[in-house]
DNA sequence: ATAAACGGGACCATTTTAGTCCAGATTAGA
DNA sequence: TCTAATCTGGACTAAAATGGTCCCGTTTAT
């Protein structure tokens, strides 16, 4: 039963393909048009997102004449929690928290304390999964094996489409 | 580092409160008005708030004069993830996914798996933090320990902004 | 020089989210 | 029976976030 959980945007969405087909042609350079049209992704957006990727240091760019972008290091080392920070950015941190105890309500707060358990876990098996596997190139992923796949990724939704969308838009 | 990671919803966090307040006074019968003010969060987005929880089987409600809600199981027995479903919905389930095969792209789709792994973990990370925990009445959560707290919660953030509310807005 | 790329933003349209409000149904108590 | 206090459902508006496009400047191989 139950549906999704994390609510991907979808400019993270096209960074996860975009980051993949970057993987599947390591040394390649390829440039936004060359990636938008692999992609099937609108090329201005592509070319968004890439620069997004670049100032996080997920790809590195080539400017000028036969410019372009590549992984700036190899899939295996780039980690889902790296994309998710690089395009999700620096949110929230609303209000309190912050890190620092400036909480004068502990009387009824170890409501932080327990969300900061349920982050923390979450955090640590987004960085358990690496572009490798994203893309399809690690296929050491049968974590879900034994799992009756009874949920419904939600996740990730989005890229499948934009990679339908490559196979079969050519009419 | 690192920032935040799932960005709850304003409403979550008050469906949070809500709850917290129930369940530090289990057999009452509160009515939105008295929790509006014990929260000190606008009495209208109670009453909508608590009528979602309803709807989602957290809370039971008994209507007429001296009505009132009151949590619909023990604390301990509702997990984050009940709170998340409820007021997030069954939400995404975007384009493909849908749980069934009819994804003619398993040439470079992985994607898919992988995701559906990190939305597992994160399932059942939310699976082992109570309402009880959240609202500070389990003391039990010292899973944090030995984590230096270098994140920032960002989750929960709203939550607490109400509860200090409560404190401070009297002038 | 020139053409093809990247880089940084401004900008707008659309969607989502928050929050308010109102009219109807329900029920304890006078 | 009548009334007042509640819940229930949904419509509605304002504000914010998101997705996407465009433009102009800089870089660089040829
Ligand atoms: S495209 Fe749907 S699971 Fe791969
Ligand atoms: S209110 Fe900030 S951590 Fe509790």
């Amino acid at each position: 039963m139950v549906p999704f959980m994390i609510r991907i945007s979808r400019m993270t969405d096209y960074a996860t393909v975009l980051l993949a087909a970057l993987a599947r042609d390591p040394e390649a350079c390829l440039s936004a048009p060359a990636l938008a049209e692999r992609t099937r992704i609108g090329m201005p957006t592509v070319s968004k997102v890439l620069k997004i990727l670049q100032r996080g240091g997920l790809v590195r760019s080539t400017r000028g004449l036969h410019g372009g972008y590549s992984l700036a290091r190899p899939a295996q080392t780039i980690s889902a929690a790296a994309i998710l920070d690089a395009l999700e950015g620096p949110v929230a941190v609303t209000d309190c928290s912050a890190g620092q105890g400036h909480c004068e309500i502990e009387t009824t707060c170890g409501v932080g304390q327990a969300w900061q358990r349920v982050n923390l876990a979450i955090r640590r098996s987004l960085y358990d999964v690496s572009l490798a596997q994203l893309a399809g190139l690690d296929t050491q992923n049968f974590a879900l094996r034994g799992f009756e796949q009874q949920l419904n990724p939600a996740i990730g939704g989005r890229a499948a489409a934009a990679l339908r969308r490559d196979k079969s838009a050519d009419a």
